[in-house]
DNA sequence: CTCCAATGTTTACAGTGGTTATTTAGTGAA
DNA sequence: TTCACTAAATAACCACTGTAAACATTGGAG
């Protein structure tokens, strides 16, 4: 019966992706904090135990889910304008709220990393950050940012796009903020930084 | 036995408190995401059924800690300078570094928020945010920013503000940044976005 | 002073979840 | 075919959440 058919062979295959997959979805549903490895595992129709042959333990898996989807955003931000910050800002906001369960991963650590533990999802971050960068320098360049370390005007843009992004998905005292407004007024913040950054 | 010595009295007296300051100690130790109510009851000296005699479950007593928190983060903020940002902005990171655990119940809404309950947090997080708007309509009308909705000039603000210090607590992308850097960084965004703003 | 309500303790239980040890089922190479 | 290896399943252990029942202590209202 090892015909084409594979009704749900004995090896799945390419079962850590499935994992991978199945986990994205479960946090969509259940919240990132509330996902079990072993719903994730019921989710990928197999037993619990097997995620545990390609994943260590259930931080394992979800800090998995989160290199992913670094990868994920570092392709959103590069398909974005290039000569923009705008553009990678708006590009970012959107894989955030289109993405919400796996950017908690990505970006709070606790959710998926012990204490002292090698950070692996730091290697994971610095594609898009170079994409970030590159369109910094570019701006530079053109005269359109003040000439100073890139990295220094890096983490200031980042902050103010991460900041408004966290804010609109998370915090409490923005409540209702339609996705129209946030991208206004990210733009808007965009705009006064690069002035207040330009001299 | 009953002198004033009061070894352990039967009654706690303000075991509500006891919890959330043991609730505070156990995130800070090992983490938001593995804190259990049981291990912040043996903190506090007291079975953990008792808990429940002053939160609904878990979650309760984690929103409980950020509520608190988001207390003392206004007192934080009308402590700084009110008619700066930069002063603001360096006290709010300050708050954040010294009460990280803290800081993430208040604003990772997944940690303590089941999907779909009544967001007492919100209510919490008004006052800090009545704090900074003050200090924006105070510079508003002293002419260092330009008219306009505040409540856009904060949200803007509070984006670069809450941006660079949720980065410096959790983002793998920016490990070394020391907290000198960090302040500094963040005066450097709060200037250049000042300038942007004030046209 | 008495009684009651609130607060805490102990014990126990069902349900869920993380993790490990052990066993079984395929796979592929010699 | 045989044999080692990999991947998966089963069973078991322990911790934690939430709930409940039965009991102890205390403070305060009347």
């Amino acid at each position: 019966m090892s015909t084409s058919e594979a009704r749900t062979p004995y090896h799945h295959g390419d079962l850590r992706n499935a994992l991978l997959d199945a986990g994205a979805r479960v946090a969509h549903d259940v919240g990132p904090e509330a996902l079990s490895l072993r719903e994730v595992a019921r989710r990928a129709g197999v037993s619990h135990t097997a995620a545990y042959n390609h994943f260590a333990d259930r931080n394992d898996l979800l800090r998995g889910i989160a290199i992913r989807a670094f990868g994920e955003l570092t392709a959103a931000l590069e398909t974005a304008e290039t000569d923009s910050l705008e553009a990678s800002a708006i590009a970012y906001l959107q894989f955030a709220t289109s993405h919400s369960a796996e950017f908690r991963f990505m970006f709070q650590k606790s959710l998926c990393m012990p204490e002292g533990v090698f950070d692996p999802l730091e290697a994971a971050a610095q594609p898009p950050r170079a994409v970030l960068r590159k369109t910094i320098v570019r701006l530079q360049e053109a005269g359109e940012l003040k000439p100073g370390d890139p990295d220094d005007v890096l983490l200031v843009a980042w902050s103010q796009i991460h900041g408004l992004t966290t804010i609109v998905l998370e915090t409490p005292a923005f409540k209702g903020i339609s996705e129209e407004d946030a991208e206004h007024l990210l733009k808007a913040g965009m705009r006064a930084l690069m002035a207040g950054l330009a001299d």
